[in-house]
DNA sequence: TCAATAGTGTCTGTCAGACACTATTTT
DNA sequence: AAAATAGTGTCTGACAGACACTATTGA
């Protein structure tokens, strides 16, 4: 009996997210002449896997080149797996997409090997075309992150060591893409214990009250969640594998 | 400047879960001779993509032959990706599992090919070892089964057609293996919208008042979510990828 | 003093937990 | 009638939405 197989190259493909100026931002590369086929489009940073690799180190290694961050401390989470056989014309290549959540990165762009890096602005996003399936990844990754701040206490990698429960709120609102009222939202962060931890400091750089600093905290998981607004009427599934 | 790149096979590996006698079951299979390595030892269904094929073609083309179910009407959701160098001892293997979530089926075992499949109670295998990282593969999924459940209506799908509020709710308490209040479960389902829908029928095979027959509704999403009692400190996080 | 931002108090509506109660069947 | 299962009503507490109110800074 037969039992055709069929060899194929392992990626990993990194939708780094960071909030730049109150808007969601994700890190895409610009193709140079050496990355045919799909030459001068934007595409996910990523690259294959190499031997004695696992994804998640492959997915940690192009985090540092591309960044200099160090994805031993970033989360990255493993999303969702592409293996269309014509996805990519060079051959079959099989990507795995990891998201990783940065905080505003002083100097990120220009990695080690990539011809440009650069934050763009997933709203900018909704109509321009990237190479390969990108697009697709994009879509189906920031709907993991957007029902990650759900129920994980993730939004706080967005945001540096210190941060205001206003910075921690646009993460919300950027991500989410909506407003979110800020007393009740204030009370819901800090009743939730474990969230933030208080730093005892203030931020004076701004108009108005100095808001108080805090940490993240140590919980991970929020219970009870988070409730995103505007789910619409519950009859399409997000997580719909077609 | 060298790129060394490593070829892989990919595979699908498949996580059918069902309810038999009120309890969480799996489908594993017992590998044959012409299985080694892991002779004789239980695992998870799966196999290799074929040329042409999909990850998501490959699980729908197991799970048909081990159950006889067509994928295409079964909920069949990718969940996590494996990919560590040595996790087969025949080589370089990533494999992608899929959850599957199968109403209680007439005649499941004995599949086209492997040696003999069966249904085995999930509680029974938190000691028994499994092929390959396959308790690691288990674990995973079951933990994005029981989220699902809180979120999503799939709770139906372990359901055949025409079910009770009761056997519903036997799924939650199989799944999340906690037991919840009937009355308020029972209000829970009927206030959302499109979660069953009632099929003007009982079941008189019982002891007791005859039970009101459902069907699945149209919603997909349940919002507000399920409520899953007892969720620890939240200082742990589920989807850690160490 | 005013604008601006941070943070608190409080009312209300929704919903989950608990549980008493009613309803409808078999034995 | 008793046992068994299904389903409803209702009280209570937790919490989200809304928003008035206080607090603390710079201009």
């Amino acid at each position: 009996m037969r039992r055709p197989r069929v060899a194929a190259l392992p990626a990993a493909d990194l939708v780094i997210l960071t909030i730049r100026e109150q808007r969601l931002n994700v890190l895409l590369v610009k193709r140079g002449k050496k990355d045919e086929p799909y030459f001068g489009w934007l595409a996910l940073p990523g690259g294959f896997v190499r031997p004695g690799e696992s994804l998640e180190d492959t997915a940690k290694r192009e985090l540092a080149e591309e960044t200099g961050l160090d994805g031993g401390k970033l989360p990255l989470q493993q999303v969702r797996t592409y293996s269309l056989p014509n996805r990519d014309p060079r051959g079959r290549i099989v990507t795995t997409a990891f998201l990783a959540i940065a905080p505003n990165l002083p100097e990120v762009t220009g990695g080690t090997d990539a011809s440009r890096a650069d934050w763009i602005e997933v709203d900018e996003l909704r109509s321009t075309p990237l190479a390969f399936d990108h697009n697709q990844i994009l879509s189906h990754t920031l709907e993991h992150a957007r029902r990650l701040l759900e129920y994980t206490t993730v939004a706080t990698a967005f945001c540096p060591e210190l941060f205001t429960v206003s910075e921690l709120r646009q993460v919300y609102e950027a991500v989410w893409g909506v407003s979110l009222n800020p007393q009740n939202f204030h009370r819901k962060v800090r009743r939730t214990e474990g969230f933030v931890v208080d730093a005892d400091k203030r931020r004076t750089d701004q108009p108005g009250r100095p808001a108080e600093l805090f940490r993240r905290g140590p919980a991970r998981i929020l219970y009870p969640p988070m409730l995103r607004p505007n789910q619409g009427d519950g009859s399409e599934d997000p997580a719909a594998q077609t």
